[in-house]
RNA sequence: UGCCCGAUAGUAUAAAGGUAGUACGACAGAUUUUGAUUCUGUUUGUCGAGGUUCGAAUCCUCGUCGGGCAACCA
């Protein structure tokens, strides 16, 4: 695919400060990073950073690290990590290196030495309620304390002390010299370590102090030679910070870049909220098929490429944005539209017997893929006297537009043979329990002679071949738009109907092969695919997404 | 109300002082052995007021609105 000027131009902008340094040699080649902290799943926000990372490498043939921001031990887990790590492969992506900020330990510990050596850092005793009160306000100055003008040697011990397991839990920490004063709440004296007597994921219990946020991320952007460090937007008053470390520890000189995170509609995005919804049981785990994780979407039938291409659509800028679900859906539809195998599956059944068809089985042919397609492909599938349609594909008193069987009008059976409705035969309570028709040999699909147009195609399943399958049936997770931004607890806006279990669907027989992996378009209905559940008892199917319903909409409007 | 970031159709996103375009959505139609897909068409926009300029979405000023910041979280 060759792009045309006017596509070449269009870059968004941090493609354009690359291009700037790159130009202006700035640097010799770009090197990114993708630096979760492992305290939770990945989400379809990280997902878009990490398109954007590794995405920005690729194009301008850089490099891109995983680097664990594991600088938290009480928050941080091996199972995050693990998730973190297939999380990103199953996107597409192979970082250049694996690394962990707590691998850097050692060396951030030296460059806080560094810095107290430069009269730029000291440790305080004072109480995290004092230094909050210190701080002052984003109206009034803060004030310095006693503890700010430690003479460096007196740092310097205090603060081996506090590496050695001196001191308790919140007893000391070491603060940066800054500015007290300063309309940035971030530049006042800012805290570089704390004591945590805590055990870590990794290092065990060979620390008990550990550097906060403000003092490994920039760190270890400069240690990896990162060159463009890209955040989001709530980072923005921590880059003089960032600089200000770099200056000072006179180490490589990384950049922060921010970019506004993605929201999007009917769900919530933030590990915290995402932690409530598990912990508090109204899903039924970080990868439950309604939830906005990389995991839950993987589950859910979402491909990798869909994703990517997602990403690639909602662009990436500065400003807050609040992204329609409808445009991921778009997106999963297009690439399955492609890839899913079509099958045949009756969600509410309704026999339907045809007088006049002999007591035999015939094969007929249906071809897996919609014409058009890429690959063509076909398989066999077994058509009889007794079948399965849907219920709602009967009307006994039809509304306008009704394509659909009703008493003595005709349709087609999706590869099959055009039949006719001849009657309905109700239960005592009026219930239509079966339905009869007779059909016309000479229009079997392929060869059909009969010069007959219908308006209606109805899919199928032969009643005596049909495997029973459970359906479940997924819709969005949050009644409103935007939950995060409601009034009250966020949790009372879910959906209550955001998971529908159908258990007498009945599907073609081919589907008991049904494979991981694979998407599948029950036609007529929605895409699915096969759920970790499912066993050869009990075969199990997640909608993915529904298909466009025309009709539906028609009937809506009544 | 101190500092910072931002504002282009319903939602996103382009236009680098020179025709406001694209995608999704919505709506209408054509095709269709999936009321799907595909195709065609329609609809709606530069936050406001000044200024600079032959010319402003773009530059300047003042507003307005939205968001972020006062964790020993990241």
């Amino acid at each position: 695919m060759s792009e045309t000027p006017a596509e070449a131009r269009s870059l968004n902008f941090l493609e354009e400060i690359v291009e700037a340094d790159l130009k202006s040699g700035k640097c010799e080649s770009i090197h990114t990073r993708f630096p979760p902290e492992p305290n939770g799943y990945l989400h379809i926000g990280h997902a878009k950073s990490i398109c954007l990372n590794f995405g920005l490498a690729l194009k301008y043939a850089g490099k891109t690290n995983l680097r664990f921001d594991d600088t938290n031990p009480v928050k941080e887990e091996t199972e995050y990590v693990d998730s973190i790590l297939e999380d990103v492969r199953w996107l597409g992506f192979q970082p250049a290196h694996i690394f962990y900020a707590s691998d850097y330990f050692e060396k951030l510990f030296e460059l806080a030495v560094r810095l107290i050596k430069k009269g730029l850092a000291y440790v305080d005793d004072s109480s995290s309620e004092e230094i909050a009160l210190q701080k002052g306000s984003p109206t009034e100055a803060g004030v310095e304390n006693e503890y700010r003008s430690r003479s460096v040697d007196e740092n310097l011990r205090l603060f081996q002390e506090m590496r050695d397991g001196r001191y308790a839990d919140g007893q000391k920490v070491l603060r940066a010299k800054l500015d007290m004063s300063s309309p940035n709440m971030h530049l006042r004296d800012p805290i570089l370590y704390r004591i945590k007597h805590a055990h870590h994921h990794r290092t065990g219990d060979s620390w008990c102090i550990y550097p906060m946020y403000d003092f490994a991320h920039g760190q270890s952007d400069s240690i990896e030679h990162i060159t463009h460090s890209i955040c989001t937007l709530e980072f923005v008053p921590h880059r003089p910070l960032y600089n200000w470390l770099i200056e000072k520890l006179e180490i490589f000189p990384s950049r922060q870049y921010e970019f506004a995170r993605l929201n999007l509609t009917y769900t919530v995005m933030s590990k915290r909220k995402l932690l409530q919804l598990v912990n508090e049981q109204f899903v039924s785990g970080w990868d439950d098929p309604r939830m906005p994780t990389i995991s839950g979407l993987r589950r859910r039938g979402y491909t990798a490429e869909s994703i990517r291409h997602f990403t690639e659509r909602i662009g990436v800028q500065k400003r807050d944005n609040l992204i329609d679900v409808s445009l991921l859906e778009f997106c999963i539809r297009e690439n399955l539209n492609k890839t899913a195998l079509r099958k045949m599956v009756v969600f509410d059944p309704l026999k339907l017997v045809i007088s006049n068809y002999p007591d035999t089985v015939e094969m007929l042919s249906s071809e897996d893929y919609p014409e058009g397609a890429e690959i063509n492909s076909s398989r066999e599938l077994p058509f009889s006297r007794e079948l399965y349609i849907e219920r709602e594909d009967f009307m006994e008193e039809p509304p306008k537009k009704f394509f659909r069987l009703s008493p003595g009008k005709r349709v087609r059976l999706k590869s099959a043979y055009i039949i006719q409705c001849e009657e309905a035969i109700k239960d005592a309570s009026g219930k239509i329990t079966e339905l009869r028709c007779t059909y016309l040999p000479e229009s079997k699909s392929g060869a059909d002679s009969s010069g007959l147009k219908v308006q209606g195609t109805l899919h199928w399943v032969s009643a005596p071949h049909a495997i029973n399958i459970e359906l479940r049936l997924y819709d969005r997770l949050f009644k409103v738009e935007n939950p995060g931004s409601e009034d009250g607890d966020f949790k009372e806006y879910i959906n209550p109907d955001s998971l529908q279990v159908l258990t007498h669907a009945v599907a073609e027989p081919s589907l008991r092969n049904a494979k991981f992996n694979q998407g599948y378009q029950f036609i007529r209905k929605a895409y699915f695919c096969l759920d970790k559940d499912s066993s050869e008892e009990k075969i199990i199917f997640n909608r993915t997404v529904s298909l466009k319903d025309a009709w539906a909409k028609e009937v809506k409007k009544g």
